[in-house]
DNA sequence: GAGTGGTCTAGACCACGTG
DNA sequence: ACGTGGTCTAGACCACTCA
């Protein structure tokens, strides 16, 4: 024996509480159903609010539990799969599925992103924000960056900002031949507009998707694209030539 | 006046804190640097160390701090890129990049993974499991599931287990005519055996990349694989047939 | 053994949604 | 007005690393 080593080594209390709630979701609450206040519960297990709190974070974060202020917290649906990269096998705006043009503006990109689009330091490119609903709740948030030179015949436009000039310029967009593209999914928190826009609090936790359009050889549009984690499964088109059906979204409980 | 409205209504101190500690990393500290402790750091920015301990948690899953019980927080290095779903064009094994096969069993799957494969609820499956390495860092941990009845003429095996034993597997499966892959991308946190293989805590947010491989019109495999969510950047190959090259890894800091 | 980050407590007050 | 989750405090102790 020499080390005898009990079952949990000292497991954490809130990693305990996560596993204990995760077999209580899994088997006595149905999708939509309100928990017990935060107090009570953590009562019921004998521990402080913070500690129940960290079990509930974990819970959230992993897509079991949606919390909102004032209201409570519900068992959440499983997971929407949301289509990445396939949706537009060609430039944004065609086939206009999933995104929503807000508005455009002529601005000077961050520094990061003037960096890929091989734009000047202080040089000004098209920024159109659009943004991405699912089954009614928004799901993500996109800025979509276009250099001038990717547009060249966009001068005499009617509308200074607002839809009519997003869709005029995704419209211009459209002219140039794509390439390619290439995706990238990270984690990040959510900026105050952002957060707003996909009805969370700054920080919450985001799948970050950049896309670079390719054009002429180089990079003639970049999407930033921000989905809310917590809700969101991204599905990437399969690399062959085959599509396949596999029924609607579903999940083993 | 009325509703006089300050500049910053209430935002929250972490988040504060969030901002002036990122602007911080981006002028004054280079990577690799340590932080001033946190006890010490709550103290000059006079919060209490709870507070300022919820501000570096946002920065480390930004992926801009590292921290380590025992030795302390330091400044963490650009994301690493990882290629998910071209360094394989074909079946896992193949060309033998990134992936080391570590060991195979015949086990009973989660019921999700049995789902998808169409195998029985108690059906034993091949499951390989294997890692992955980038600059000497472990990045991700997989485990591959394949059905028996995709590799058939996987019976007079020698080894019962380890590496060996999952490289053969890997052998046999090749033999198959791969006709397509689906990838999912969702946010997690990292289970026990995960988290150790990944050298992080118990519930450390990854990034579940979930890959069907499709052959003879069903699901073949089925990867489940689990990134660092901190240190990993995800990158998706071009969907159209353009290859594009586009030097080392670099972002603008 | 000294110093670090990780966990946990028992309170308090605030912001928000709903009746 | 009330109940909810969100923020914040000032402590305590634990687990780990390293000299």
């Amino acid at each position: 024996m020499g080390t005898t080593q009990l079952e949990s080594v000292a497991e954490p209390k809130y990693w305990h509480l996560r596993t204990v709630l995760t077999e209580a979701l899994d088997s006595e609450f149905a999708v939509g159903e309100i928990l017990p206040n935060e107090r009570d519960l953590a009562a019921r297990f004998g521990v402080a609010r913070a500690t129940l709190r960290q079990a509930l974070e974990q819970l959230e974060l992993e897509g079991r539990l949606q919390r909102r202020r004032g209201v409570g917290t519900t068992v959440a649906p499983p997971r929407v799969g949301v289509a990445v990269g396939t949706e537009h096998h060609a430039w944004p705006g065609s086939a206009e599925d999933a995104w929503q043009p807000v508005d455009s503006v002529l601005a000077v990109p961050p520094a990061a992103v003037a960096e890929v689009l091989g734009t000047g330091p202080d040089e000004a490119v098209h920024t159109v924000r659009r943004s991405r609903t699912s089954q009614g709740q928004p799901v993500a948030a996109e800025l979509l960056h276009i250099p001038r030179s990717s547009v060249p015949d966009l001068s005499a436009i009617d509308a200074p900002s607002g839809a009519a000039r997003a869709r005029a310029v995704l419209r211009e967009v459209q002219r140039l031949e794509l390439e390619g593209r290439e995706n990238s999914v990270e984690l990040g928190s959510a900026r105050a507009d952002d957060a707003k826009e996909l009805d969370r609090l700054p920080g919450a936790p985001v799948l970050v998707v950049t896309t670079r359009f390719l054009s002429g050889g180089r990079v003639a549009a970049l999407s930033v694209a921000t989905y809310r984690a917590d809700t969101c499964r991204l599905t990437f088109g399969a690399s062959g030539g085959v599509e396949i059906h596999h029924g609607p979204q579903q999940r083993a409980s």
